[in-house]
This record gives structure tokens, sequence and C-alpha cells, in this order.
DNA sequence: AACCAGGAGACAT
DNA sequence: ATGTCTCATGGT
């Protein structure tokens, strides 16, 4: 069975450094997390965009929002009325604990917890900004690294988060730069999934889909 | 025209 | 602990 960290050394050799987040402020990290549940990138950057434009990328200025505007404005990023509440308990919390910067102090696992206890954020969400926005030692698994790796036969399809997130960090270890590595690892199955195979339903007749990189190249 | 997307929560079992 | 349903726009 191909190892993780092969798996890491492919996914790097076809598709290079992703540079991930997407984002330019942890702030903006952190909206995009909630805004891309279940949703394509390409629209919550209308989504963020439309923010921008409303000059409501803050958290005072999300908090503020009348909840309908609000929910108007991130409207392309889909699920809006959910999305718009979900924002707003992430902005309460950021704005009741004194904002980002007072954070940067808690330790991960502390910090992890805080945010799973707000409404809206879940494993993954959470680990999305742990990772991408403060920098934290979290493997992030997403529907894509459950189906990569339970057809490379690591997992059962139907792991759990914590089980599979804790087994690849398990596996990962010894790893030099593992903050570094867990974004890229992330960023590269994303960009994988995009190109092929990874889809809910295995594409019939692909050579590739029940693990492409199994095959060199 | 169906299928899917960088999920999460409420609720039932 | 584990399923099922809902939420919704936009691309293929």
């Amino acid at each position: 069975m191909l190892g993780v960290d092969e798996v890491y050394r492919r996914l790097f050799e076809r598709y290079g450094p992703q540079h991930w987040w997407p984002g330019e402020t942890p702030f903006e990290v952190m909206v995009g997390a909630v805004l891309t549940q279940n949703t394509a990138w390409s629209n919550v950057e209308r989504a963020i965009d439309n923010l921008k434009g409303a000059q409501m990328l803050t958290p005072e200025a999300i908090v503020a929002a009348d909840p309908v505007r609000l929910a108007e404005v991130i409207r392309p990023s889909g699920y809006f009325n959910v999305k718009a509440k979900r924002l707003a308990n992430l902005c309460r919390w950021l704005i009741e604990v004194g904002g980002e910067t007072t954070l940067a102090a808690r330790p991960t696992s502390a910090l992890r917890e805080a945010l799973l206890a707000v409404n809206g954020i879940g494993y993954e969400t959470a680990d999305d900004i742990l990772l991408y926005a403060f920098d934290r030692e979290v493997f992030v698994v997403d529907a894509y690294t459950k189906r990569l790796f339970s057809r490379l036969g690591h997992c059962a399809a139907q792991v759990g988060y914590e089980a599979l997130r804790l087994q690849l960090e398990a596996a990962l270890r010894d790893a030099p730069a593992r903050v570094p590595l867990y974004n890229e690892y992330h960023a590269l199955i994303v960009a994988h999934a995009k190109v092929h195979c990874l889809k809910r339903a295995r594409c019939s007749g692909c050579p590739l889909h029940h693990g492409c990189l199994n095959r060199e190249g």
C-alpha cells in the first residue's frame, strides 16, 4: 500500500505547490472557510468580492449588518441564509474574545474547541481556520480526503472525521515542517480532485478511479 | 437535465 | 454513535 508520505510526493510532483489559502488576511480566510462549505470556490469568490465592495469584510460590519442584507451580499455562495447566520456567529465570537490577535496566544487544542463551539463551524471549517489562518499543525480532512484514502485502502469509506485526521497526523508525525506540509497536502488533494477521480460517483471507465496515484507519473 | 461543489446542524433512530 | 434531511447558487 502506498504510504501517506509517498502519496504526498506524487501529488506534489503532478500539481506543484498550490500556495494556499486564497485569501489575503486571516479574517478573509475564516470567512472563506465558512462560505465554501459544500460550495465551489468560484462562487465564494463572488461573495467575498461583494463583501469587499460593500465594505463589509470586517467582524464589526458583519455583526452590525441587517441579516437579510448580509444574506443578499453573500448570495452567490449558496445557502445564503444559513451562512449569514454562521458568519455572524463567527464574528460575534471574534469580537467577544477581543479579536484574532488575542487568539494567537491560545494553544491549538483550546483554540480548536472554541472554534467548534461556534454554531456553524464544524470539524473541517475549524481545521481550515486553524491551519490556514493560524498556522497550526492540523491536517484538514474533507470529503475528497476520505475518498482518496479509502480508495487507496488506508481507511473505511465511512471513516469518521477525527479518526482519519488522527491517522494521517500519526502517519506524518516524523515529517519535518508539518505546518507547510499540511498546508500543501490538503490543497493538493483538492487540486487533484479538480482534475479527476474524486467525485462522489466513481467515473465509470476512468482507469484511474480506484486511485490514480497507484500509477506512476 | 442531472449531478456536484474545499459541510454543518437538527432530528430521528 | 450512526443515518437522513435541509439549506441554494452556479458550472459542467
